[in-house]
DNA sequence: TATGAATGAGCTTTCATTCAT
DNA sequence: CATGAATGAAAGCTCATTCAT
């Protein structure tokens, strides 16, 4: 009943499918959007479906999972001294796709409210900062940033490839004074 | 010689049809997102599914043919005199579900850009008319003006049914400097 | 996203549909049991997946089917005047097949309670009528006729095709002193 | 260089594993029917799916062993002087269920006649003793007595668990007056 | 020799679309 | 012109089996 044209490379393979796995989806849900078939992830990750469900049991898990490495990204850059909250909120504009993805599909979800946390944790340091120093007014709450976050996020998620940059900076200007307030 | 479980009422049901289904696929589609199956949309209609696609050939055309009505009661709103920017904001935000789930399937569609010039000439009066008479600074762009409603839209969206109204408060508070600086 | 290559007989062929659907899954259960693929089922009526699914929601209701004309027959019998006890558990004997096939994958399924209350409707006159008459004594009840009957079914069901007449008499014979008491 | 959760406990381990496999067989087969996951059965046992077919190659195999433990269990109260056909009959009819789930997957299996051939002979000094010391009648043959044991077998394994001593007890008061004859 | 991840065929199920009536 | 059954492609998911380690 199986087949088997593949050779089989073993147990050893696994972590390297995982990331193959993590970084087709990362592709394919951004071309063709997080309902895309799982199918076409295994395939271009060059993996078996069973694999991709053994890694992943369902199609939310691998949308938390590139999400996932998202964040990690964020939190290395928080993380960072020098980082500002400006280059901190470009950085999270530009790893919007896989936050509205994810807001798509995973509405609801309780994991969700974990990447939450995590981002505002991100931020709440260098947020303060910012007010502390001056740099913004004390008018605006971290909440109000999140809001802005998502704002942004989803402009640049629907605006043309190209168009990305120039239309997150539009948003920033837009938000800018009131959060600065 | 077979049962026909509904008369067939002829031609004149044409229309009456066509706004049934239009006003199913509102509620299916606000219920169930713009992917929920079509078949639903024609049962609830108490119509056929082949009604469903003379009326309309495709997905896409259905869901237009919602935002259509939305548009027309701004419209409407918008010719009205007395009615302010902000009361149309708000109209457009309680409009915005069909807006979204719209952008989510449509993306690219020749269409959208048409509804999009639609929304803008009936804001373009009410914004000029807001900045002349100083309700709002001259700094905003009618662009910019769009924009702010896609953004409110965005979040308004994503937010449960019983936080909608605050939170599109909370998006326009934020907004608002920017807007009428 | 869908196909044509059969012509759509439309829905006239329903009847015919369900029927053949019912026909082939006689057939297919009998021959590679109750877990065979429904898909085969489907090729073998000459039916699309969608049919049978329409006809057919899930596997239980498709074996009731099959069931259901089996009982039909039964009923039928019974309710001729002249037709004897015998031959009613020869008949029930004989549909053994859909009982058995049934059994296994019903298990408790309330619509298996139903077909065990017709069975036992259609018998209990027959019964009684035989004991009354003396052609078997009043040592017996139902519940052990029925049991009986049961017995006779798995023996049989179990029993390679050319032995099964030879298989339901012995088994008969077997259990007669213990019915005729 | 990679870890191993499980120490490979070597050569030394492979009857254990064969022992283990078969009683989790046992149970899994009991609870979830003979067609459960293999992998379900290794999982229980403790043991790597690769062990399980290193010792059992097949599906069928597995049954086998532990039909095979049955069966043994059985000769040895065979074997011993004072156990009557009726005790037999009662080990028999509780190890019921291994013999029917047995019968729906091995139907036709060569080695399912060996084992009737080893029942056939456990049982046939007693069933001797029993006719000539009286306790029965002679008129039944052995086979008579290995269809009884099939037919209260098969109504045993479909009923509750609570009732299978007093469904059994029905069967076998229906079937004595046969086998006593 | 044991482990358990990898593989992919195959089954179930859904739904867009067609078309006889 | 409306109806709604028929169709079948496609996607999800499971699990028997293999094989690198």
């Amino acid at each position: 009943m199986a087949g088997q044209s593949k050779t089989n490379r073993g147990p050893s393979a696994g972590p390297e499918n995982r990331a193959a796995l993590v970084a087709a989806a990362r592709v394919i849900f951004g071309q063709n959007g997080v309902d895309a078939p799982l199918s076409s992830v295994a395939k271009l990750a060059g993996v078996g479906q069973g694999s991709l469900y053994r890694h992943f049991p369902d199609r939310v898990s691998l949308v938390f999972a590139v999400f996932d490495e998202n964040m990690s990204e964020i939190e290395a850059a928080a993380s960072r001294p020098d980082t500002t909250v400006r280059e901190l909120a470009d950085l999270i504009t530009h790893q919007t796709e896989g936050i509205a993805a994810l807001i798509g599909i995973t509405d609801g979800d309780a994991r969700l409210g974990d990447l939450e946390t995590r981002l505002r944790e991100a931020l709440a340091p260098k947020w303060e900062d910012a007010q502390r120093s001056g740099v913004v007014g004390n008018g605006a709450s971290l909440d109000e940033l999140m809001m802005a976050i998502a704002m942004v996020a989803a402009v640049v998620t629907h605006a043309s490839e190209g168009d990305r940059h120039k239309v997150a900076s539009a948003a920033w200007d837009l938000l800018r004074p009131g959060l600065s307030r």
